[in-house]
DNA sequence: CACATCTCAGAATAACTGACATAG
DNA sequence: CCTATGTCAGTTTTTCTGAGATGT
């Protein structure tokens, strides 16, 4: 269903090709191998937020960080809520950029607050009804454009791209929080 | 030289298993992968750019944006010039966004313009003797910022993500422009 | 005349930093 | 008291779109 222009990738230079063949010839004392690599990262993340942002639009949302706070909140599952702080961190955005987001999103009714009964400095961030309803309608399309995106790579080569990135990402220091197995009882939260 | 905080980067998960696993709790019917994919891409490119910022302000500049028009123009060789649509196609921005960023660099001394004399219509905009020496000094710099985010990589890996990566690239559309084995004469260019 | 090149004005935002109020 | 949470104001930009001037 999800069709691509170049069924021949395969072997084919892309542009990224074009600045390398460039540089070797203007620095050949120079590796320019991981500045390939960064500019192919750079682009393709490019080609692909655009095509995520223009779905976003659609929904009405200013680009697919909004819909990535609503999808956030949806993986969460019932009661669908968050912090801030939470949402934040997952997103590498900061907290002042957070309350930005949830701000025009609770505008738009997608979203609201209220009180963290376990913490009174900090609030939740809940799903509304609406909020969940956007989610669930855009969610299915979401992934319909990624899955297209990535369709020129067969299954094997996705999930070898996979893995190297995430032996990438770690090393860029994306590690998940420490959960200690164990741990001290304390006051609360 | 350039060293890294985990040395250990291969098996551990990074923190797209995370949000992977909570959509399969959440949403058991969907495949994810593709999403796990972009999510990668996306988070990596944040990382490095985080860096190469840096580097781009330590020398005064906006963003890499900015640093990259200077790289391009170094890349064109004496007498160190291109148009700016050239400049802009390479940089995946629009004429209009290039002009913000050449309006910039050269308040800042880094570059001029002047009338192309091929085209009426067009400039060539080109490095000045500062600009040239700020981007023989900062070049290095990036690279070797570059060699020491991918570094978790050993070769044989960065060379398998970049043939992936330049793979993904043509199929999603960056492909260099149709060249013309042959042609026939045309009036000035 | 249709098209290409470039600049600019206007629109719409994004995101960060630092300060502040509140609570743990 | 020191730290953490969340919000806001101020700042700094970014980028795009569409119009317009100029030239091919």
């Amino acid at each position: 269903m999800v069709t691509n222009s170049y069924p021949e990738a395969e072997g084919m230079d892309d542009r990224v090709d074009e600045l390398v063949r460039e540089w070797g010839e203007r620095r050949p004392e120079l590796d320019f191998s991981p500045f390939e690599l960064i500019s192919r990262l750079t682009r393709a993340t490019h080609y692909v937020q655009s095509r995520l942002d223009e779905i976003a639009a659609a929904y009405g949302l200013s680009h697919t960080g909004d819909l990535d706070v609503l999808a956030s909140l949806d993986r969460a599952g019932p009661p669908y809520e968050r912090t801030p702080s939470q949402l934040a961190q997952m997103q590498l955005v900061t907290a002042g950029g957070m309350t930005v987001r949830l701000n025009r999103l609770q505008q738009a009714g997608l979203i609201d607050r209220r009180p963290n009964p376990n913490d009174g400095r900090g609030v939740l961030v809940r799903l509304t009804r609406m909020g969940r309803e956007v989610i669930d309608d855009a969610l299915p399309t979401v992934l319909e454009a990624q899955t297209g995106a990535m369709s020129v790579l067969d299954q094997s080569k996705q999930d070898l791209l996979a893995t190297l990135l995430r032996e990438l990402l770690v090393g860029l220091g994306d590690t998940p929080a420490f959960r200690p197995a164990v741990a001290v009882a304390r006051h609360k939260t």
